[in-house]
DNA sequence: CTGAAAGCGCTTACAG
DNA sequence: CTGAAAGCGCTTACAG
């Protein structure tokens, strides 16, 4: 393979100007002339930068990792293409890893940030794993952007408004003209917050078996149902924390001889294809994942360029109702 | 951060010694108490090897490049998790990729292949993309493997048995008590075979208007149904190429009232945890993703050292029926 | 404006 | 068994 050198000689100059030619952050004067000459033996001689070189001589390496619960999931394919977009444009390379693979002391955790592979970190955490891998990263001062994380005393934060997407939900319902109606999922506070807020701004009252906290999982959301529909005063819609329990839910209600939308209501938090194959439909509560995602690239990128980035919740776009077939009137 | 050189003078001794004691393929004779004495200096400092000297020393990165249509697909999640083992067992690491992002010319394919960040591919090609992509990466000897290819003059490959798929999801319904079995989904040779062996071997004929094959995604399945089921001779059975078609054969099939697996009974290719959400639950054929996963990355870490890698379809585990409630007695 | 040289942190012959 | 030294391919002061 072609090396700076090899470039240089056949352009009959000198090893900086070359590395000045491809070098896309640094301005260098050089006549029209010489840079046409560089480029003709870079074209000529199909040269490629080593990377491993320019990564140990400028000790960044231009790879954000990207650590997600489960990589397959749904939930996650709009942010992870924000991702790669920002990546792409900043000139960075995701390397993408499941949390249960980057566990404290792992090989891949102390590896990634020990040796320089990695520049940083961008964690959308989950329950387990926040309290531990992120309190590892933080006290190193490596480079960490936590997304939609349940607590954050972390060193940068960016989140998508869940409160504000659970809020939405609920009102839709509400407009709907239902009264009593339920919230289905692992009960992440703030999401369980914009259940409340609603329900109170339509002074509505909550019954405590209204709040049916099970997991993140589909398997939860069957056997939650259950418990819902059998409650003292039996709700006659629910808000779903997550689309994939909504999934779990759906099926459910079809076991049990239930009836959607006509004997129960559904909302579901986060859009994703398989909401439109359900049957019927989801209805679901669009939150900006995308733009989590794009944002999480170019905070990063700004921390480990030495500055600041900004935290905060992303107010737009705000969260959307997708109005599907699984939300009707009572 | 701590380098070979501190360790070395930490332990009082040259940094050779230090370096045959991280590096893990190598043995060198050294007295018990001088190896310990490294491994206390290395303690202390914290040390970890870095990893681009490494790279720009040995010409190897240690990272290999995997390349899927989708990252979010659900049929690939155990065929990335077999690759994710494997990688890990190997000291490995996977930069995966999504092939719309590595088109021909993209930076992302030259310089992960010009510049040795990536040691590898490891490819599972789409209909657009085996064509153009993996015809660049051959001829420039950069240690390629394909995975479940449709067509293989490639330089190495390793196949799941799709075809047997088929027929063990045929022989199904046959045993079931079916006669008149389409295929549904697009038109991959190896599993339009696999349907036609099953039918042969039980003396079935197949009409022409059976085999309908519409494309990979699910808006497809729900048009796919209508013609299925307004074909002169009505099939009472389909086995669909793809788990995703299915479940939009589903919606369909909902929509336009068509009960299954009373009216229709169904089988589809590839089992993913979604299949048992679905109702009816599918009935599915299960692939060995998670081997075709895991042997990918051996046989491309075989290609990277040098050897040559045996290409093959993959026997064991076979394809095996996972009944569910789609498909039935006619 | 251009060139010669140091050095990033490793691995690996080679000499002792 | 252990140490000194070259060199992987870059970037970047520094000198001309």
């Amino acid at each position: 393979v072609a090396t700076l050198r090899d470039v240089a000689q056949r352009a009959g100059v000198s090893v900086s100007v070359v590395s000045a030619v491809v070098s896309p952050n640094r301005y260098v004067r050089m006549s029209q002339q010489t840079r046409e000459r560089v480029l003709k033996a870079i074209a000529e001689t199909n040269y490629v930068p080593n990377r491993a070189a320019r990564t140990l001589r400028m000790a960044r390496s231009g790879v954000l990792a990207v650590v997600v619960p489960k990589i397959g999931n749904p939930i996650f394919e709009d942010m992870l293409a924000g991702m790669q977009d920002a990546a792409e444009d900043l000139g960075n390379q995701i390397l993408l890893a499941e949390a249960n693979r980057v566990r404290p002391g792992s090989d891949l955790l102390s590896s990634l940030q020990g040796d320089g592979h990695v520049d940083g970190f961008l964690i959308r955490p989950t329950p387990t794993m926040d309290a531990t891998v992120v309190h590892e990263l933080v006290p190193r001062h490596v480079p960490t952007v936590v997304l939609d994380a349940w607590e954050h005393p972390e060193p940068a934060w960016i989140n998508v408004d869940d409160e504000g997407g659970m809020r939405v939900a609920t009102r839709h319902l509400i407009e709907l003209g239902h009264e009593r109606i339920g919230f289905l999922g692992a009960p992440v506070s703030r999401r369980v917050q914009g259940y409340r807020t609603a329900m109170d701004e339509a002074g509505l009252p909550i019954q405590r078996s209204w709040v049916i906290t099970p997991g993140f999982s589909q398997d939860d959301g069957m056997s939650a149902l259950t418990r819902a529909l059998t409650a003292k005063r039996r709700v006659t819609a629910v808000v779903v924390n997550n689309v994939l329990t909504a999934l779990g839910v759906l099926a459910a209600a079809h076991d049990h001889g239930v009836t959607i939308p006509q004997d129960l209501s559904v909302v579901a938090l986060h859009d994703i294809v398989l909401a439109d194959y359900a049957r019927p439909a989801l209805t679901c509560v669009r939150l900006p994942m995308y733009e989590l995602g794009h944002r999480g690239v170019h905070a990063l990128a700004e921390f480990v360029a030495g500055r600041r980035p900004p935290s905060g919740t992303i107010a737009e776009p705000a969260p959307q109702i997708v109005v599907r077939d699984s939300a009707a009137a009572p």
